[in-house]
RNA sequence: GGGCCCAUAGCUCAGCUUGGUUAGAGCGCAUCCCUGAUAAGGAUGAGGCCCCUGGUUCAAGUCCAGGUGGGCCCA
């Protein structure tokens, strides 16, 4: 119905005098928020918010790159806005913010995409493939998915910097990667060692955890029972006694170094005919179920260090290294097999570790890249490890080893794409001594601003004081290379730069993938013979980490911008990063700088559907982020997503029906307050000359100091919370200015607007200007937050105004509060007003007395002093919200209000103990006037003890058959009576108000003028007409009001009345 | 299995730091009011084993312990 005219002007300021044009009651919200994208793109308004900003107050946020696989869902769109709101406010508070996106390539996610794509499958295919084929793959399938993240960023308001982005695949970058390598290297944290990884002989590859867990299936495996000489015992283990272990993999067994105890588990050694066996206490009935014959007991402690013959004898010579010996694990459980475990440290995490911990340096892994086993193991070589089992189980058997043979049925893990059982299997692997400084990270922690703080101090300060050493290398292709160059000699050379590689080679590269960098030989420089390229990559979480260093091209370019802007002043991510980008970030700056990387961190939950479960594009039990911003704009879903649970690192359960509601609750209200504004402003051709004439804010009404103290305390409070990145505590308390602005100041002072303009200008000025300030304050408050909505309206009520303005309200400085402004009596004193207001309108309502209907009288009881003032100096503004004619005040609440008490157990409790029940069971039987006695400053005598008013906390219920609401210690009171009299203006304000609704029904505009004529029989009407002329005139603009005929049609009170209305056109 | 977080009205959430006996808000629902902000606004009402079990205390939604269920991360 109304074109959104303000869409089609441009905004050029109209000078001083051309004053305010009229903006429609109703908005659409994303055509606004198209507009406004479109005017900062004209104006460039993100570059100049940066460029406008000293150099030298700068404030330095890190983007945590989000993979560039798969499409951006709520999450992103989450910290997109928090990254936006936070930048956006201290840019105003005049600092300068550099904010570049960042994009994290490499990695398997892309690796996997990229081979589903080309169809091939891992290492071998790849290689077949071509590995320089397979990584410009990679390459472009990141350039293509990164468009769409565009989209959502700008749409959702976001001012990031895409065109000077960062990629982790960037030849800058990865340069920068390589010197933070060879900075751990050359402080010696660098280490070359095995690791237990899950492993795919199909795909020849140790793979990721979490490709590990993507395929479990359900599978019978033998479990065998097997029994191993003792040759030494401890503890009462005997020489020629049996050790029990038991497994489901007997493939291993070859590959036996030792076995494992609890420390604190029970053993026993059971006699059965000739032998005697060692086994946990608790599992003896798996073997003897009608109970063994117990000849020794001993702790697994007792038994550590008896030795043994191991299964098969191909590693014999183990033994002098410390091999085939009992060990303590604290990983022994009693859950199943003999409570003895097998460790075979090749196959094995927890058998890996129990021998590194026993000091023995030791690994046998006699299979090779597809699982077969070699020729150390003659008697099963070249068999693939599964299909030796059975020939192990019957070597076992025939060395009379073989205790017991069962089957089970497990779950097991898979390798996803080959669909081969997956083994694990030590690994060579490179890692950060993380251990050796974990200490001072924990220092350094404390240093960390952390919101909400117990994600720092508990759970991500636990995880530093757990810190283990960090496995960084990836048998994987696309990704920044491991930059450590290996001779058949076994030395290693470390190289941290582009130009430290040609000085060694001679060859000058100009991108650090690894199809550009294994080629690249030189002559190692201790021995002289080829060095080569290590094959593993750098796990993408230490490029991560890298991302300060990385993305200026430091130590290369930008030294003294990085130097001067290091540690970051603010991150966010979610919940799930604490092991993720916090962790490395924090790993990186500790080692290589020995400081914190970042002095604030907002970490933000996980938003789920609006049923309580994970948001699935599956199930579809969620809307689409596109739909929600199409209908109710960006400023909605900003301002809903941090007044939320999700700023404590909470969970959100996300629901549509919430970011109507901020529509609704915040985004309505405002604009209809602007609407109001430009409609007033427009009718009565007020200008910012005007404006600029009302009196200073000291000589303005009280209802304008009121709002401008109110407005003040609101600055104050939304600096405290901002600077403190609590988030969440903003929205709220704009939620009440709101309120204040339109629930009490606008509607208190309509009349002030549009009263004709006359000789009370000072008046109307003050509310004008009031209104106006009001108005342009709050859009720089709520800009950070609401950027479009407060943009809007800083266009029309500021730049369109004023050409010296800043062109947008995002390059203007935050407001600070001005201390003089703000008057707290005069806040509590409208606050209780507000409350008698709100009592007496609960009287008519539960009298049925429409408001309407003007009344005798309203009384205040209270025995507050300030309340009493209060209400002294606004009897005016009192009887005209309650349509009342006289408003008094009294103290004597004897006749209408019932008193009784409880007992002030706060201050009772700890004065009296277990007496406090006593005697508030006794307060209840004190009598009114006992009361009334105690609020005179007497005391009473209650179960024996002497109290006075604080020892009480008194309550009011009003008396049968009286008119009176009561709140705390305030009554109202009111007279109920009507007389001839207030009956007949009542029937003048129905009128009035018929007349009005006919006004808007003929869609006629605020200042025109009517004539009205009417017909009743009814002599009130009449009496109404006569005796309230000039109220009846003056309301509704009438130049004639003549009683005629006309179909008596409208009900009025119960009585029915003609009306009719019609334009005059003088 | 471990660490951290969460559990309060039909729904979304405050309150818990610092214990005080009648636990709040919004939405939704019901009833009503207002009408020159009007595709708004306001009032009133119904609706609670504050997850469970123990403990501490004169007093526990709040503190402690142990469970149950959910989330994130790790194994």
């Amino acid at each position: 119905m109304f074109p959104l005219r303000w869409l089609a002007r441009n905004t050029r300021s109209r000078g001083l005098m051309e004053g305010f044009r009229r903006v429609a009651s109703n908005v659409d919200l994303p055509a606004l928020d198209a507009r406004i994208l479109e005017l900062w793109d004209r104006i460039d308004a993100f570059e100049k918010s940066i460029e406008q900003r000293p150099e030298d107050k700068s404030f330095t946020f890190y983007d945590g790159p989000p993979f560039a696989t798969g499409s951006p869902h709520y999450g992103h769109i989450l910290v997109g806005v928090i990254k936006d709101i936070v930048p956006r406010y201290w840019t105003m508070r005049g600092h300068r913010i550099e904010r570049r996106f960042g994009w994290d390539t490499h990695g398997l996610p892309v690796e996997m995409e990229v081979e589903k794509q080309l169809g091939i499958s891992g290492p071998r295919e790849i290689q077949e493939y071509g590995v320089d084929r397979y990584n410009e793959a990679c390459r472009a399938m990141v350039n293509q998915t990164t468009e769409e993240w565009e989209d959502i960023t700008k749409r959702i308001g976001r001012w990031i910097d895409f065109e000077n982005d960062y990629k982790t695949m960037d030849p800058d970058f990865m340069e920068s990667v390589w010197w933070v390598f060879k900075q751990l290297w050359d402080k010696g944290l660098i280490y070359r060692d095995f690791k237990v990884l899950p492993y795919s002989w199909g795909a020849t590859t140790p793979l990721s955890n979490f490709e590990a867990n993507m395929d479990y299936r359900d599978v019978d495996d033998p479990a065998i029972t097997v029994r191993l000489r003792i040759v030494s015992g401890t503890g009462g283990a005997r020489p020629g006694d049996w050790l029990l272990i038991w497994t489901t993999t007997p493939w291993t067994l070859p590959g036996n170094l030792a076995v494992a105890v609890g420390q604190d588990i029970d053993y026993v050694c059971v006699r059965d005919g000739l032998d005697q066996y060692w086994i946990a206490e608790a599992l003896v009935h798996t073997l003897w179920p009608e109970g063994g014959e117990i000849i020794a007991r001993a702790k697994g402690s007792d038994l550590v260090g008896t030795t043994y013959e191991p299964p098969f004898d191909y590693f014999g010579e183990e033994r002098d290294r410390g091999a085939f010996r009992v060990l303590e694990s604290a990983e022994t459980s009693t859950e199943e097999g003999t409570g003895l475990v097998h460790m075979a440290p090749a196959y094995g995490e927890v058998d890996f570790y129990t021998l590194q911990a026993a000091g023995l340096d030791t690994l046998v892994d006699p299979i090779d890249a597809e699982a077969r086993f070699t020729d150390e193991v003659p008697d099963v070589a070249g068999m693939y490890v599964k299909d030796a089992d059975a020939k192990l189980i019957d070597l076992l058997k025939l060395k009379g080893l073989l205790v017991k043979r069962d089957q089970i049925r497990h779950s097991y893990p898979f390798c996803w794409r080959t669909e081969t059982p997956l083994i694990y299997k030590a690994i060579p692997t490179w890692f950060v001594a993380v251990e050796s400084f974990k200490d001072r990270m924990v220092e350094l922690n404390e240093n960390i601003h952390w919101v909400p703080s117990h994600v720092g101090e508990r759970r991500f300060g636990n995880w530093l004081e757990g810190a283990r050493d960090w496995a960084i290398s990836r048998n994987r292709y696309w990704g920044s290379c491991i930059p450590v160059w290996e001779c058949s000699n076994g030395h290693t050379t470390c190289v941290g730069s582009i130009d430290e590689l040609e000085g060694l080679s001679g060859v000058r590269v100009d991108d650090l993938h690894k199809h550009f960098v294994d080629p690249v030989t030189f002559p190692c420089p201790e021995c002289g013979a080829t060095a080569v390229r290590v094959p593993e990559v750098l796990d993408c979480w230490f490029e991560s980490g890298s991302m300060p260093y990385a993305q200026p091209h430091y130590p290369f370019e930008n030294r003294a911008w990085f130097e001067s802007n290091f540690p970051a002043n603010f991150i966010n991510e979610s919940l799930d990063q604490t092991r993720g980008w916090f962790y490395t970030l924090v790993v990186l700056a500790a080692a290589l700088f020995d400081k914190e990387p970042f002095q604030n961190c907002i970490v933000s939950g996980m938003i789920l559907a609006e049923d309580g479960r994970k948001m699935s594009k599956s199930l579809k039990n969620y809307p689409d982020p596109t739909n929600i911003l199409d209908t109710y704009g960006a400023d909605a879903l900003r301002a809903y997503l941090i007044d939320s649970p999700l700023m404590r690192a909470e969970s959100l359960r996300f629901s549509e029906s919430g970011v109507r509601e901020v529509v609704r609750t915040v985004l309505l209200p405002l604009w209809n307050s602007f609407s109001f504004f430009t409609t007033y402003a427009e009718a009565d051709g007020i200008t910012m000359a005007d404006l600029r004439s009302a009196p200073a804010v000291a000589d303005r009404p009280e209802l304008d100091r009121w709002l401008l103290s109110v407005l003040q305390s609101l600055i104050l409070r939304v600096n405290d919370e901002m600077e403190g990145y609590y988030l969440y505590n903003v929205v709220g308390p704009t939620l009440s200015f709101i309120d204040d602005l339109t629930n009490w100041y606008i509607r208190r002072s309509r009349r002030r607007f549009w009263r004709t303009r006359s000789a009370d200008d000072a008046d109307k000025l003050s509310a004008f200007a009031t209104l106006y300030e009001s108005l342009v304050m709050f859009s720089k408050v709520l800009a950070p937050v609401l950027p479009f909505v407060t943009e809007h309206l800083h266009q029309e009520l500021v730049v369109a105004q004023d050409d010296g303005a800043p062109e947008s309200v995002h390059l203007a400085d935050y407001p600070s509060a001005d201390r003089s402004l703000i008057d707290e009596e005069l806040e509590a004193a409208m606050s209780a007003i507000r409350t008698v207001v709100r009592l007496g309108h609960n009287i008519r309502k539960q009298h049925s007395l429409r408001v309407r209907q003007p009344l005798a009288s309203a009384t205040v009881l209270t025995r507050s002093r300030t309340v009493a003032n209060a209400v002294g100096s606004h009897i005016d503004l009192i009887a005209d919200e309650l349509n009342v004619k006289v408003v008094a005040s009294s103290e004597d609440e004897g006749d209408l209000v019932e008193l009784s008490a409880r007992a002030n157990f706060k201050i009772l409790g700890p004065r009296f103990g277990k007496d406090v029940q006593a005697i508030d069971l006794a307060l209840q039987d004190t009598t009114s006037s006992d009361l009334h006695r105690l609020q005179d400053g007497s005391t009473i005598s209650v179960a024996g003890h002497e109290l006075s008013l604080d020892d009480v906390v008194l309550q009011r219920t009003p008396k049968t058959g009286v008119v009176v609401a009561t709140e705390g210690a305030v009554s109202v009171a009111i007279d109920v009576e009507l007389s001839e009299d207030l009956v007949v203006e009542g029937f003048a304000r129905e009128i009035v108000n018929r007349i009005q609704t006919a006004r808007r029904d003929l869609d006629l505009d605020v200042t025109d003028r009517v004539k009205v004529d009417w017909s009743s029989n009814d002599p009130r009407i009449a009496a109404a007409f006569e005796v309230h002329a000039a109220l009846i005139r003056d309301e509704v603009l009438a130049t004639s009001i003549r009683r005629t005929n006309l179909a008596e049609t409208v009900d009025l009170a119960g009585v029915s009345f003609g009306l009719q209305l019609e334009r005059s056109v003088d």
